[in-house]
RNA sequence: GGCGAGUUGGCGGAGUGGUGACGCAGCGGAUUGCAAAUCCGUGUACAUGAGUUCGAUUCUCAUACUCGCCUCCA
C-alpha cells in the first residue's frame, strides 16, 4: 500500500491507481535553454524514486511516466537572440545535456519525453475547444483563459481570486478581462518562433502544453502529477483550469505531488547570490552522480533541502563504505547470490510511506553496518543505486605490505575499473610511503613520513595505515595535479 | 500584501499520544610510532505560552522566529 501526500487535499492518502495495469504519472520537465541546475535535479530524482517504486509494486511494464520538454519559451528566444544561434540547435543541445546529466544521477528516462513543439496542433485544438465552451476569449491577437469561468480556480494552491486581484506586483495588460486571466496563445513577430493558427501567426502560452500532452499520452484522467512546489501556482493551477474545462468528464490528475525547494548552504540558490551551480558543474568537479543522488534523497521531498558540502562529504563516505563491502573479496564473505537480491519489506514500506527516502537511507546504513549484503543490494537497486557502479566509482587502490615469517613483500590491489587516475603514480607513492615508513620505524624518526602523508592528504587521498597494510584512497576532492607535484 | 511550509540534541535528520531512531561530530575504551581507519561503549533535544488528555515532542489555538512561492532562475 503506497501512501502519498496529495497537495489537492493537503493530506496523506492511500494511492489507488485508476488502472493498476497502467499507472500513469506526469511530471513537469525543464525549459531547455541551459544546463540543468541542482534545483532542477531534485524533482527528477524524487520522481525517479516514485517511478521505481511504482514499477516495483505494479510491474515494470505497467507504469507510464511522461516528462515534457518545454522548447518554446521566451527564455529560449532570449538565448537565441543573445548568441545568434538557431532555436532548434539550442533546444536540441540542451535536451542532450539534460539527458546526460540526469542519467549521471541514476534517473531512469521517462517512457515519453515529448517536446512542446511536437504538440502545436493539439494545443491549438484544445484552445479552440476552450473558446467554444466559453472558457477562453480572443483579445488583441492573444487568446486568454477566463479564470472567472472556472469556479474551482485556485483550489490547488488555496488561493481565492478575490485575494489575488493583483496588479500590485505586475502591470496588467489592458486586454485582459481579469488580471488573473492567463495566456493560451500569443502573437509572434520577427525572429520569434511561431505557427499559423486561427488567431494568426503566434505561439502557445506556457501552460497549455502540459494539458495537451498529458491528454494525448495519459488520457483525460490519470494518477499522478508531479513537479516543484514553485509550479503549484500558477502553472499547475492553470493546467487544471484548462484541462478540466476542456474535458469536464475527466478528473485530470488525481494525486498532486510537489517537492520543496532546494537551498545551498542555507540560502536560496540564485544567480544574484552567486551560489548557483549546475549538475554538470558538480560532476565536472569529480563529484560522482551517486553522491548527488544520495544527498538529494537524504531529506524528505516535502521539506526544504539544504545542499551543503558537509552532506556531500558524508554521503561520499557512506557510499565508499558500501562499495568497500560489496567490492571486497567474495571468498571472505558468506555465500550470497546478489542477482536475486530483493529489497526488504521494511525498506519498501519506508518508501511507500510518502517516499520516506531519508528513512530508507537510514535502513541502508543499517544493512551496511550489519553486513546484510542481500538486503543492502536489494534496497540500493530500488533506490536507484547500482552496486556494480558503486564499486567502480569508489574504486580504491590498496597498497598492502606483507611481512610475516612466511612472506615479505608488497601486494597491490585495485578494485573496480572506474578509477580515473594515474595508477602508476599512486602505486609508486604507496611503495615510497611504505619504504619510508619501514625506515622510520627503525630509526624512530617519523618526520619525513608525516610530511609525505600530509601531502597525500592535501591532494585528496585518504591514507589508512595499519600494522599490515597501507591503503591509499583517492576521494572526491582528489587532485591529480597536486599528486604530480609530489613526484 | 496574498498563500504555504517549518521550528527535534553541537550539526544533519526520521518518527511517535505513554520505554525519546539513526548518521556525523564529541567523550571513554581496544588497537596504534602518533594519528587515521576499524570495533565496543556513552551523554545532551522535541521554539514559547495556553488548552484537550490519566498522560503531548506528537492533537488544538495563540505568539515569536525562519524559510519558500506569488518575480528572471525549479
Amino acid at each position: 500500500m503506497i501512501k502519498l501526500h496529495n497537495t489537492k487535499t493537503r493530506r496523506k492518502e492511500a494511492f489507488v491507481p485508476i488502472d493498476d495495469q497502467n499507472v500513469r504519472m506526469y511530471v513537469c520537465g525543464p525549459t531547455v535553454y541551459d544546463r540543468a541546475h541542482l534545483g532542477n535535479a531534485r524533482p527528477v530524482v524524487v520522481f525517479d524514486v516514485l517511478y521505481r517504486l511504482l514499477r516495483h509494486v505494479y510491474g515494470e511494464g505497467r507504469v507510464t511516466y511522461v516528462r515534457n520538454f518545454t522548447d518554446v519559451d521566451d527564455k529560449i528566444n532570449a538565448k537565441a537572440a543573445e548568441t545568434g544561434r538557431d532555436i532548434r540547435e539550442i533546444t536540441d543541445e540542451t535536451i542532450g545535456w539534460y539527458h546526460e546529466d540526469m542519467d549521471a544521477l541514476g534517473a531512469l528516462r521517462p517512457d515519453h519525453a515529448p517536446r512542446a513543439t511536437e504538440y502545436i496542433p493539439p494545443m491549438v485544438a484544445m484552445i479552440l475547444d476552450l473558446i467554444e465552451k466559453g472558457h477562453a476569449y480572443e483579445a488583441d491577437g492573444h487568446v486568454l483563459f477566463d479564470v472567472n469561468s472556472y469556479d474551482a480556480y485556485g483550489a490547488l494552491s488555496g488561493r481565492k481570486l478575490e485575494d489575488m486581484r493583483a496588479g500590485e506586483r505586475v502591470e496588467v495588460a489592458d486586454y485582459k478581462r481579469d488580471p488573473m486571466d492567463f495566456v493560451l496563445w500569443k502573437p509572434s513577430s520577427g525572429k520569434q518562433p511561431g505557427w499559423e493558427s486561427p488567431w494568426g501567426y503566434g505561439r502557445p502560452g506556457w501552460h497549455i502544453e502540459c494539458s495537451a500532452m498529458s491528454l494525448d499520452l495519459l488520457g483525460e484522467s490519470f494518477d499522478i502529477h508531479g513537479g516543484g512546489l514553485d509550479l503549484q501556482f500558477p502553472h499547475h493551477e492553470n493546467e487544471i483550469a484548462q484541462s478540466c474545462c476542456a474535458n469536464p468528464t475527466g478528473d485530470f490528475a488525481r494525486y498532486w505531488l510537489h517537492n520543496e525547494m532546494l537551498q545551498v548552504e542555507g540560502k536560496k540558490m540564485s544567480k544574484s547570490l552567486g551560489n548557483f551551480f549546475t549538475v554538470r558543474d558538480l560532476l565536472d568537479q569529480g563529484v560522482p552522480g551517486e553522491v548527488i543522488r544520495f544527498v538529494l534523497l537524504s531529506t524528505h521531498y516535502r521539506s526544504p533541502m539544504d545542499w551543503t558540502d558537509k552532506k556531500m562529504r558524508e554521503a561520499e563516505k557512506t557510499l565508499r563504505k558500501i562499495a568497500e563491502l560489496l567490492g571486497s573479496d567474495p571468498l571472505t564473505k558468506p555465500w550470497v547470490d546478489l542477482r536475486y537480491a530483493t529489497p526488504p519489506q521494511e525498506f519498501i514500506e519506508a518508501l511507500a510511506n510518502d517516499l520516506n527516502t531519508s528513512l530508507a537511507l537510514t535502513l541502508i546504513g543499517k544493512y551496511l553496518k550489519n553486513r546484510q549484503e542481500f538486503e543492502l543490494v536489494g534496497a540500493l537497486r530500488l533506490l536507484g543505486f547500482f552496486p556494480e557502479a558503486l564499486v567502480q566509482t569508489f574504486a580504491e587502490v590498496r597498497i598492502q605490505t606483507v611481512d610475516n615469517s612466511l612472506v615479505s613483500g608488497v601486494n597491490i590491489q585495485t578494485r573496480g575499473a572506474g578509477l580515473k587516475t594515474d595508477m602508476n603514480s599512486l602505486n609508486d607513492l604507496g611503495k615510497r610511503l611504505q619504504k619510508i615508513r619501514k625506515e622510520a620505524m627503525e630509526s624512530g624518526n617519523f618526520s619525513e613520513m608525516d610530511a609525505l602523508k600530509s601531502a597525500l592528504t592535501d591532494a585528496g587521498i585518504e591514507v589508512r595505515m595499519s600494522k599490515e597494510s597501507i591503503e591509499l584512497i583517492p576521494g572526491v576532492s582528489f587532485d591529480l595535479a597536486k599528486l604530480e607535484a609530489l613526484k
